[in-house]
DNA sequence: GGAAAAATTAATCATTTGATTAAAATATTT
DNA sequence: AAATATTTTAATCAAATGATTAATTTTTCC
């Protein structure tokens, strides 16, 4: 019987693979695509299932995009939280963790700052139950130390460096490889490097003035 | 009567208002919603034109398309050229023209950049045309300027910093305004400051080692 | 002014797409 | 094993969408 909008029951013992297939394909596609350009039946392609299925134990296309989104958002955000409000480390310390957690993280899921952004320009609504709080970045140790270090500028300028030195590489890494003729282990080898120069460059501009 | 897909017979003196408003509106909706997400209708209506029109100036929407993705990649890396290519600048000089130039340019056009990743993206078909040579990057004076100055380092670490410092804060533009509470006007004046902060931060990660 | 050409419109078509339904297949319970 | 519940499938629907057509209006040109 379809599930309705009210009680989902489940069968105690069921093979949950059906519908873990249907998420995980829904997240294959969903992010490299995005929302508009998903057809849902794409996604029943992907996991080899009836179309039917999607709408039988998701509710709609809708309701399984929320659900990768929300996951999606918690990688993107979710590890910063423990740096950033560390009280017991250096302003430096935290920008190496910031980084190299951040480049793993990319490194695997390459898609997700372009899929997070986009759906950001295009449907801000379904982003405002995922996003993080609006103070969560404001009343973080890592923003009160660079006020610290650099009363008199906005923190937030930093913030925008450092974060488009570690994740635009992998928004224009299409464009870029094109462009330069750089084949993926050449690129993945440039993102590990990354890891060392960002945080010496961060030095050097946190020593500034 | 109908444009063939041969000749294009225009009248000596025509209305160009028409074929311009749609190239216009398709300039706008396109480079809002790429490509998938736009309806040839609402190309229409942003127009205030038939829908049929479009076809009739324009073979298809694919076509449509083409023209408006090639005027951006135009905008996008049209004007970098004459500035890396100068011999008679230095390093520093060129950091401060790209800089101040595509700021300008972003913020007349903030969607641009995205616009460009997403296709490149869901079409890397449609930018084999409009891309730049692959050594239009490789033989400027720019990279080479950049290899005497920092010869035991990929000199495209540095320009994917740089450029991610400038493009990035416009691509996280919607997520950082709902995080960080930040309304367009002061966002814009964070945008201007850039053009300062940038190239003092370039020059300190030139000046390392 | 009138014929020819061009531009515009309303109506319609064919395909795509998200969703639903009823029947069939499979699993679970008693 | 029968009965019941759950899962899966094929067929279909309704709306959306890119495109076309035929008729109408407007412009151009003699």
């Amino acid at each position: 019987m379809k599930n309705t909008n009210t009680v989902k029951k489940k069968p105690d013992t069921p093979d949950r693979s059906t519908e873990e297939k249907i998420k995980e394909a829904a997240r294959t596609v969903f992010t490299r695509k995005g929302f508009a350009a998903t057809r849902t039946r794409d996604i029943a392609e992907e996991a080899g299932l009836n179309l039917a299925l999607l709408n039988y134990y998701f509710r709609s296309k809708e309701k399984l995009f929320e659900i990768v989104m929300l996951e999606k958002m918690q990688v993107f955000f979710g590890f910063i939280g423990p740096i950033i409000y560390d009280e017991s480390t250096s302003l430096e310390l935290k920008v190496e963790g910031i980084v190299s957690q951040y480049i793993d993280m990319l490194q695997d899921n390459p898609d997700i700052p372009f899929f997070i952004m986009g759906e950001a320009r295009n449907n801000p609504a379904i982003l405002a139950n995922a996003m993080p709080r609006k103070d969560f970045l404001r009343n973080s140790i890592f923003i009160k130390q660079l006020k610290e270090r650099k009363p008199d500028q906005d923190p937030y300028q930093f913030l925008l460096s450092m974060l488009g030195m570690i994740i635009f590489p992998f928004l224009l890494k299409p464009v870029f490889q094109k462009i330069t003729d750089t084949e993926d282990p050449k690129f993945k080898q440039m993102m590990k490097a990354r890891r060392e120069l960002i945080p010496a460059w961060c030095r050097a501009i946190l020593k500034l003035k």
